[in-house]
DNA sequence: TTTATTTCTAAGCAATCGCTTTGTTATAAA
DNA sequence: TTTATAACAAAGCGATTGCTTAGAAATAAA
């Protein structure tokens, strides 16, 4: 009997998710998300329940999306260490667009809302870090002459070295960032 | 004829400055200046004119700090290399208090802010970076074994290094950063 | 003591925040 | 065609934002 949705879900969630790796979580008001999601408040909070449920949906989306164009790529790649070394040029791609460097979603919210983040929000973006470190570790484990321990410090380092990339992604030029990319994967 | 201050700029912004690290810059409202300055909103627009200005005056104050606590032991240092290593471990003890981590104010508030940030904010803290990048070029050069074009290689990949433990020190463990300090010093 | 000057407290400004409510419009089942 | 139901647009809620203003309190010079 009722009318129907004019609006498609996962649609709209991906408005709202460039807006917050844009913008943040905090600097992203309602009435924004309103115009670049194209519908209206109450739309948002009939299907998303409020703030923090856009926002969750909008990291899901971020994640199947780095999933679709970064991690499929690196899962499927035959290479170890070179693959992980393109993931690396890889997300600084993905990183930007017309409108500028945005970083990493992920990273971005660990460094904006810090260890006192909301537990479901902290939650949603452990698992993914966890998830990536997981892919690092088969990745160099192709390298059947590497200790278990050396594996663990290895992937250690390189999901801080990813960090870096993401944050530095925002103020560095690519010299600088092929420098460092470089040198991270010389003596992996 | 007129009263005088109750309160010492310098330490109303140490307070502010403090605040900001820990919360950001939007999140940081004036109402908590006010009760964490210790003085109420007259006397801080009155002093410090307007939220960027305090702010401003905070970056300063951050980096005096850094200055003390961090750059002067590099600069006095003889070493090269194990010096700057040494600085990372420092930064990580320096990044954290009592009252949780929170890395670092200048890479906190690119991350923030991003590229556009206003301007004079972001002067202020490319001029940090850049700072810190001569100091870490000064010591590689001890190595006189160095080309100028590797120690502009390794400056870069050490300045974006720097950015990743600032925002991995908020997320990692020690033993995961210091796997990374580790790996990071033994590509130099 | 008087007076000029500045700091202080505290109330208040418009604008915006996240979110809710109200009333209209559209639509699928009866 | 009627009717129940949900989606819609828009106005409005109290709270908070950065910032200003008005009046009282304090103090050094006259």
């Amino acid at each position: 009997m009722p009318r129907k949705k004019k609006y498609i879900e996962s649609e709209v969630i991906e408005k709202a998710m460039q807006l917050f790796w844009h913008n943040g979580y905090e600097a992203t008001s309602i009435r924004e998300l309103e115009k670049e999601m194209g519908i209206n408040q109450f739309s948002i909070y009939s299907s998303f329940g409020n703030k923090k449920g856009v926002f969750l949906k909008s990291l899901s989306c971020y994640k199947e999306k780095v999933k679709k164009e970064l991690i499929d790529k690196l899962k499927n790649s035959v290479d170890g260490v070179d693959a992980i070394k393109q993931y690396f040029y890889d997300f600084i791609a993905f990183s930007r667009d017309a409108k500028g460097k945005k970083g990493c979603l992920i990273t971005n919210t660990v460094n904006e809302l810090g260890e006192n983040a909301d537990k479901e929000i902290l939650n949603s973006v452990l698992n993914f870090a966890a998830n990536v470190k997981t892919l690092f570790i088969e990745k160099l484990e192709l390298d059947t002459s590497k200790t278990k321990k050396i594996i663990e410090k290895q992937s250690n380092y390189l999901m801080v070295a990813l960090q870096g990339v993401s944050v530095a992604s925002k103020m560095f030029n690519d010299e600088q960032l092929t420098d460092f990319i470089e040198s991270t994967f010389e003596r992996l």
